[in-house]
DNA sequence: TCACTTGCCGAAACCGGTTTCGGAAAATAT
DNA sequence: ATATTTTCCGAAACCGGTTTCGGCAAGTGA
């Protein structure tokens, strides 16, 4: 009677350590020190525990082992939701590449959302002192990020999504946005645009600063003088990016084609363009970067540099986990390359003396 | 030399719960219940051991107390990355919400990603059976969903996003996407539509079936006989929205307004009636659900009942935490109401006998 | 044959909290 | 003044693992 209302109550009794040792007439911690590969166990009993432990269906509970070993296999993600909507159609991608690379080591990711500075710092600070994870990913670099400052005082592991100027110990993997932009001027110049102009993003962003060298060099490359009056920033929404058009269709002489640091922006270029009744991919050619889905959907579709968040999650959550396991941060940091996808927002220049039977036969 | 290598090596040294008990000359055990709330510690000491707590910086390691409490205070939501992209969109937001509401309490999120029902299956096994989480937020209510059933005899606390037809011992929080189903076409009848079409999205959904009735129940309410004929289903992308629209357009007396279950496929009308020749909110009006931000960029801006994931979230994880605790799951069900953004796509029908003037005067 | 490794496992401490139990001191009742 | 209850805290067990340490038995070398 007293048996059933406990059983009934507790449920499906939880498989213990001491309960496989039990059934194999061992000791708890030679079990536990089969199961964590110990070299001080012989092969047989190794193969006995790791047997009777998985016919047993015994998973150790991660809180318990983490009261020793300091170690709760869990990373840790604060996701900014106070910014602009542009990366909002990758966090699916980009948490589905963590998770993978995560699970794939039996660890797990703990998210929160902050809206602001403060937000941001004492959810960091919570998930640390209360040791819900290991480490974190950064999200959304500042050329000179406090984070990292602070988090190097407190001795916790991260890696950044985006590289930093202060490099110390830093790891890091992101995409050459860079790269990107510089052959960005380059498709332009060689379809035979000469008024090139670029469309930043916030420059408090370090991955803005990047991208403005990677534009002046395509310029560079081509020979082209740089025109301070062709660049704006500080657009990363359709709005702010239909505003930065219009005002460059505006100038005495407008240029035919723009770069964007962000497609977003680059979407905000075709009301404008409507507005002004100039035609995209006609009279005005348009290069995005990032690859957001809805470029697909515009007409004519945008041609960017698309970026693969979900390899970009995967990267960061494999190398921070390198780096808990000890590994050195300096060692841990790489880069990736955005794919180009040529599709109809670039074209030679309607104005321009090279017509289009030039450029296919180019 | 030998303090200054162990201080160096490990860092700032974390305050434990017996550092506050020496500080104030007490035990581990008074302090641990002062700061719970025990009712056999006094007032004064309770009053002292918190601010001595707070004074010196001290955090319980969560991983500590869930040893004997059983408890993480972790709340598990495993995303679902292989279906339709409509839900994508809302993803930050959702976070968002059921972030704020775990934070609130202290509690923390883990996400994990799935992209198969079985993998599905898999993560929240693992999850549950490692503990790293107390309860889960199902997403993506089947309706008849397995996850329920597996849950239940797991014993795991969860709760659904969407209502469920087995509904014994289920906690949920859903919008009554019927509800908008019914105005939706009850909004179309009043602007003077006879042929009122309903493409809906995938059958095995719940929010499918109730949506569908709402619709019928809508067509009942204006008096107007339903055609099965303008009733498709299985449409939850902008290309699947975009067939089923040429379809519907097709028929030898199409629809003079469609109610699309889903926005994403709602936009997907937008290509079929350009190719068409019919312009939307002229020859066709279209009412969509979920509030994607793409559609404030369709022309004319979409017509759609909104949903407010962030609420949503706020309110599954509210709702699954008072389970956690104690709480009865059947009393812990809630619904909310999808709000009704009036822009360009509803609009009398071209070829109604009753014209603008009289709509006006309506 | 004896001393000395080496291989392998058990015993016990330990991690940092929570919770039960018992008892001393203070308050109240008799 | 004594008996009885309350109030409040300390002592110790406990949670489920990990890790250190020590020792027995078998193997190795001289």
């Amino acid at each position: 009677m007293v048996d059933q209302e406990i059983s009934a109550s507790r449920g499906i009794e939880r498989v213990k350590i001491s309960d496989v040792a039990v059934a194999l007439s061992l000791t708890k911690s030679t079990v536990s020190r089969a199961l964590n590969g110990y070299p001080d166990i012989s092969e047989s009993t190794r193969l006995k525990v790791r047997n009777e432990a998985r016919r047993m269906g015994y998973v150790p509970l991660s809180h318990a082992q983490a009261i020793k070993t300091g170690r709760v296999r869990s990373l840790g993600i604060v996701w900014r939701v106070d910014s602009h909507d542009g990366h909002r159609a990758f966090l699916s991608d980009f948490l589905d590449g963590v998770s993978r690379a995560v699970s794939a080591e039996d660890w797990s990711l703990t998210v929160s959302t902050a809206d602001s500075d403060i937000a941001e710092r004492t959810t960091l600070s919570r998930l640390l002192k209360e040791r819900k994870v290991d480490g974190f990913i950064l999200p959304r670099t500042l050329a000179d990020d406090p984070r990292v400052e602070w988090l190097r005082k407190e001795e916790a592991p991260f890696i950044l999504y985006g590289r930093v100027a202060s490099e110390r110990n830093c790891s890091w993997f992101d995409f050459r946005g860079e790269d990107a932009m510089r052959k960005a001027v380059a498709r332009l110049a060689e379809l035979g645009h000469e008024r090139i102009g670029f469309v930043n993003g916030d420059l408090r962003f370090n991955y803005a600063l990047l991208r403005r060298d990677g534009y002046f060099r395509g310029l560079a490359d081509a020979g082209i003088d740089p025109d301070p009056g062709l660049v704006l920033d500080g657009a990363m929404t359709r709005e702010s990016g239909e505003t930065a058009t219009r005002k460059l269709l505006e100038l005495e002489s407008p240029p035919t084609g723009i770069v964007f640091a962000q497609d977003m922006a680059a979407l905000g270029a075709y009301r404008a363009a409507e507005d002004s009744g100039v035609s995209i991919g006609r009279e005005l050619s348009v290069i995005g970067y990032d690859g957001v889905p809805e470029g697909a959907w515009a007409s004519p579709k945008l041609s960017t540099f698309a970026v693969d968040s979900r390899w970009a999650g995967q990267r960061l959550a494999a190398l921070l986990i390198d780096q808990i396991r000890g590994g050195n941060p300096e060692d841990l940091r790489e880069t990736g390359e955005a794919r180009f996808l040529s599709r109809g927002s670039d074209r030679p220049p309607a104005t321009s003396g090279r017509n289009l039977a030039d450029f296919i036969n180019l």
